[in-house]
DNA sequence: CGCGTTTACGTCGTTCGTAACGATA
DNA sequence: TATCGTTACGAACGACGTAAACGCG
């Protein structure tokens, strides 16, 4: 049994069990694959894969159990060249973020070319995915890094590090009935008019859902969408009202637009960043987080990371005070 | 970076830092070892092992970080073996048992006795261990298995499976004052006479040191020992009352002596089989759990073991009901 | 001078890629 | 017939053990 073997095991599962796609993958070619796949069945005795034929026909139940530990061992190998790559400073390699559009669009940008910007010869990969979809592309293992926010909740399957407070504002065209208000409107008022908001708002357990009916609402969603840009067009075309994180709006972009702070009873939510546990992070990954979370100690954040505990982190700042002490 | 590396750089780590050592542990010669260590520490790009002169001095930090993550990794290549050698029918291998005396000396022969019968190519190793020393044996990764006793507790660092109830027993000469007495004497009568028991129970926390305290009384240790065949010889001696397990008095054996209850106080003790965590069983250390807890089905303990989990097992049989049922 | 590590050298085994072959839809 | 996996062959690489050299106590 050889890593090499296990790599090449992890592949052809990986490429669902076509072998040449897999020799692709790992570089390599697909004779070798066979082989080794070939000789990985004889020593351990028993087929990883049933065939028909001669191709492979599904993954045996024994061949699952081999994937997950090999899978285990290979991430323990990068966890390995990982730490290395950091202790003698190569900081050559690839950072993968998964996250919501509204996260990738409007907060990441500025964190994310610092990285670039002090690590040239990393290559940033920025992975977007539903709201409900972030945790469990982390938990699949391809992700270094996920950016998420909740309503009070600390997000599972990770590290979670808090990086900022943020609220809901409401978007209106000037010509809307609300346009005129000089404060937040009650939920009641909101209530009368139709809504464009973020897919995730369509589920009975968000929170903009939650708010509304405990107080005996039922919010009219005209139309959701994932990307803030989107909703933004929808309520320039008179949709409805926008209720989006008040980091997707800025005062330059959206200066056609009303901006309204969303109604107290709307709770505040914190933004994540959540790390994979028992995963070593490249000091890029770091540098990104510090700059998201630049009231946490940097040493302190590694130390957190590398012993797996789950410190208690002190209050996050406001998206106001953050996105000030980033620019500066 | 081959799993042969990390092996040899566990094996040097585990030989005290010496190479030769390290060579013979692994069967290979001491030139490879170097060699292998070396090619490592360049492709890392850092040292592994500080030297003074051409020696091993000590571990780097970075060696030390390498260490876990490559323990790790040859830990899951041992979960594939075992898990393909359970799968080929293939019962040849060593079972590393840890636990303490009374175990040792009066409830694993029947069962241990059972797997060598079963399974012929199996050595069996069995290591004693002070109370509370076997729980870190297990800790380190040595033994596939622990038997260890609580009195109510679960016991941590593992799965834990309870195998049975018991209760200590008082063991007496037949001239002591205590000898005569056909019922369970109180905890006051008790206090007056010197004790014999375990070592363990020179620990304040001790079940025994406990119930005493709790009852207003400070037991008189004359001698403590980790071995129950000390411990009577010592009573027989006249040394003072025997306090033990009742699993560790034979009718037979120890005819010349009188057998009390232990006075009501004193709780009822759970002997548990500890398995590490994240270890696959080799089917013959699981035949051996099955010996011992036989209230339970074998695929139950199979699941728990393989996915992890932590049932709610039903309460175990006192010892002399499982004593009952192993012999028969 | 003994112990332990490093270096040098020759051999052996293994892996790899290319190319030809076989089977399947 | 196109696609995918297996088998055959030769070259290159790498690992291993033996033997000798080197440092240190």
């Amino acid at each position: 049994m050889t890593l090499t073997q296990l790599r090449y095991l992890v592949a052809i599962a990986d490429s669902g069990l076509n072998i040449t796609a897999a020799a692709e993958r790992v570089h390599a070619t697909q004779p070798g694959l066979s082989r080794q796949l070939k000789q990985l069945e004889d020593q351990l005795g028993f087929l990883l894969f049933a065939r028909r034929g001669r191709s492979l026909e599904s993954i045996t139940a024994g061949g699952e159990r081999v994937l997950t530990h090999a899978r285990r061992m290979l991430s323990e190998a990068d966890n390995i060249r990982a730490y290395a790559a950091n202790a003698r400073g190569d900081h050559r390699g690839r950072l993968v973020l998964v996250t919501t559009h509204t996260q990738a669009r409007y907060v990441l940008p500025v964190a994310i070319t610092g990285v670039t910007r002090d690590f040239p010869e990393v290559s940033v990969d920025l992975q977007p995915a539903a709201d409900g979809e972030v945790l469990s592309h982390l938990a699949s293992g391809h992700a270094d890094l996920a950016v998420i926010s909740t309503a009070g909740e600390i997000p599972q399957g990770g590290l979670a590090v808090p990086l900022f407070r943020w609220r809901r504002v409401l978007l209106v065209r000037s010509t809307h009935a609300l346009a005129g208000l000089d404060r937040a409107p009650t939920l009641a008022e909101l209530a009368r008019h139709p809504l464009v908001s973020y897919e995730s708002s369509n589920r009975p357990e968000s929170s903009l859902h939650r708010t509304f009916t405990a107080a005996g609402f039922e919010p009219q969603l005209a139309m959701t969408a994932r990307d803030a840009d989107v909703i933004k067009t929808y309520v320039r075309a008179g949709l409805g009202v926008g209720v989006l994180a008040e980091m997707a709006v800025s005062a330059r972009e959206d200066a056609d637009l009303r901006v309204l702070p969303a109604p107290l009873q709307m709770p505040e939510c914190v933004a994540w960043a959540v790390l994979p546990r028992e995963r070593v992070l490249r000091d890029y990954a770091l540098a990104l987080l510090h700059t998201l979370a630049p009231q946490l100690d940097r040493h302190d954040l590694r130390r957190a990371i590398d012993g797996h505990i789950e410190p208690t982190w002190p209050t996050p700042p406001s998206w106001a005070e953050l996105s000030q002490s980033i620019t500066t």
